[in-house]
DNA sequence: CCTACCGATCGGTAGG
DNA sequence: CCTACCGATCGGTAGG
């Protein structure tokens, strides 16, 4: 490992062993992974990334807390527009579609080892979860009665729709042949068909 | 090493193994969970379970591959049947709604642990899965021939279709609430909406 | 199916 | 950031 000759911002270690830990569990998962896993793709003894994280389970709270909170801010500007219902989840749909086909680590972690969060983050994450999704449902039953949406559950759509757009997160290394915006296209018309009055 | 008889009359020790290992995987995933887990759960000793099973991995990979069996055999079923592309489809949909929705941990066991398989299990689950995903994407492909689908990538919506059934695999336990029949004719109704000629 | 126990490896610490 | 090393625990084996 040489210099990185990114012309970005220099990045802090931690924010290096963060996504090098991030890579890795996705790869194999939380629980898969060692320390000495992260140190090997860092460059540096296992010992070592204790001057910079406190121990592994800060590595995946940082990790998860970050995207969520990157999906709050995002969502916020979203629900503050002008929009009409139907929009605004058009919106919020295309912001987890390029969350998820960016093929960030973060997403992958987020969504999938969560659960090996310990008391209280545990506990903490599951709250901020059910809170966007509430503001979630808000929109789809605001939709419903302006009768632009038509679904039976608006529960279960929202399930539905969030859950379609995740194998897009495993898809980077499987499908290098298909084309980022003709996959939007496809899976935003395919979801607005499914939920637009006819 | 002595003689596995195989008792086939009732619930042998080894199924009993098995599925307690894959309520233990969906919970805490495969490698989180320890053969002590499993022993506890069965009732024995951990050295006792390799009476019954030859390792750990053995338990994954035979959970793995009974599920994918039982997901072949049904397919067989619909593809040799009479109906129309677009009501096979609905068929299928309906097939991955069922098994996910029973919240057997099956479902997530193959689902989400499967890459801990290693060589040469690993390669064959894949090879597995593509088969069945071919076999889908045909019946994609008769119903965009006969005009009775509608869209534009056959293997985005068939990834889109599948991702978007699995959250039933965790809905279980936090949305005991949902009835099973409308939340199966509402993802149904939302999938089939999405792909139908309009 | 048990007790006893193994080599390996884990997350993490001490001390420089 | 390193070397050295810890107690705990892992999957699995020996032998009865």
């Amino acid at each position: 490992m040489r210099e990185m000759s990114k012309t970005r911002a220099k990045k802090t270690k931690k924010q290096i062993i963060l996504e090098e830990a991030a890579t890795l569990f996705r790869e194999k998962g939380y629980s898969a992974t060692t320390m000495r896993d992260i140190a090997g793709k860092v460059g540096v003894e296992a010992a070592s990334l204790y001057n910079h994280i406190t121990g592994k389970e800060q590595i995946l709270s940082q990790i998860c807390f970050s995207l969520a909170d990157t999906y709050t801010s995002k969502m916020d500007v979203i629900l503050n527009s002008n929009e009409s219902a139907i929009d605004k989840i058009k919106e919020l749909l295309l912001l987890h579609v390029e969350i998820n086909a960016m093929s960030s680590p973060l997403a992958s972690v987020m969504n999938d080892e969560w659960r090996h969060l310990t008391e209280p983050e545990h506990g903490e994450f599951l709250e901020k979860r059910r809170a966007y999704e509430n503001h979630f449902l808000t929109i789809i039953e605001e939709g419903i009665a302006d009768g632009s949406v038509v679904v039976s559950d608006s529960k279960v759509a929202l399930y539905t729709m969030l859950s379609s757009i995740r194998w897009l997160q495993h898809w980077y290394h499987s499908n290098k042949d298909m084309n980022v915006e003709s996959v939007k296209e496809t899976i935003i018309g395919l979801l607005m068909n499914g939920i637009k009055k006819a």
